[in-house]
DNA sequence: TTCCAGGGGTAGA
DNA sequence: TCTACCCATGGA
């Protein structure tokens, strides 16, 4: 390590608050070391080799160590990266005003500031959230481990160490996406998408667009292949959207035991229903509550 | 063996 | 809009 970066954080920032709270540290390349406090990420930036990233809090200042150190441009790109992952430019103030009129999801809220750790990319997180669809937590974490372990390039020193695969990646090597990565039927998917952006039939960065209406970016995102109700929902929250609930087996259970009384079969509306006052943070409302 | 897990796509009504 | 059925994979 010859180099290190700075950065300042928000006011009462917690790097371990965000990364725990959200279970998408737990997937490759992403890697937290608990007792060091220390986030780990292999990327790979362009016109820079595969660098290792190890990203730590100081006080109100985050450490950025790149392994090896990229030049200028990839650097400024590689700090880019990990404001996005980390939403430090995320305003969250309004969120967590609402919930000092709700103890329990405060005390639940409070450790990330109501900040979830998200992708680099949009591709990413999509393919992501399409291996959390009809699996368990358990699959999606050993199929992004196979997808980064198989397709992703490796760092130049330590070549255990791999990036995500780029979409380019991914649809040159259709074989072993179904042969050794084994997303089930959720390859074709995957596939598709991948072929659709390294086509340039699709841009999904451009959905990071603040500016664009919700409705739009939700019609956006149930166009891709492998994804529906649930994913778009999810997808939306990854980009900092926050109105619409990712209704999934998980949510219909906390739902139907906190509120509907056990209830058999509950309607999407009813499951919605003790959010609803929440508007546009109904997804955090849901996420933060206490099961 | 059967079921199903943080669903999606399709056909048919 | 709603429902029924199928979809690979791997664990219970």
């Amino acid at each position: 390590m010859h180099q290190i970066l700075h950065h300042p954080t928000p006011p009462d920032f917690s790097l371990s608050g965000v990364v725990l709270a959200h279970g998408w540290y737990q997937l490759a390349p992403y890697r937290w070391d608990a007792d060091a406090g220390v986030l780990h990420r292999t990327e790979a930036l362009p016109g820079a080799d595969v660098v290792h990233l190890e990203i730590e809090q100081r006080g109100d200042t985050l450490w950025v160590r790149p392994d090896p150190p990229p030049p200028p441009a990839a650097t400024a790109e590689a700090l880019r990266r990990v404001r996005w992952c980390l939403r430090l430019d995320e305003d969250l103030s309004e969120f967590m005003a609402l919930c000092g009129e709700d103890p329990d999801l405060m005390a639940a809220a409070l450790a990330s500031g109501g900040r979830l750790l998200r992708s680099p990319t949009v591709w990413e997180d999509a393919v992501r959230t399409i291996m959390t669809t009809n699996t368990t937590w358990r699959q999606t974490v050993a199929m992004t481990r196979r997808l980064v372990g198989v397709l992703g390039p490796a760092h130049g020193k330590h070549p255990e160490l791999r990036a995500f695969p780029a979409p380019e990646a991914v649809a040159a090597n259709p074989e072993a996406l179904e042969m050794r990565v084994r997303l089930g039927y959720r390859n074709a998917s995957v596939l598709r998408l991948a072929r659709e952006l390294a086509g340039g039939a699709i841009d999904l960065e451009a959905l990071k667009d603040p500016t664009l209406p919700t409705p739009e970016v939700r019609g956006r995102l149930l166009e891709l292949p492998g994804v529906g109700p649930y994913a778009a929902a999810t997808l939306l929250m990854l980009l900092g959207r926050y109105d619409e609930l990712a209704i999934d087996s998980e949510l219909r259970a906390h739902v139907r035991a906190k509120y509907l009384d056990g209830a058999s079969s509950p309607t999407p509306r009813e499951l919605a229903a003790p959010y609803e006052r929440w508007g546009g943070w109904r997804y955090l409302a849901y996420w933060f509550d206490p099961r």
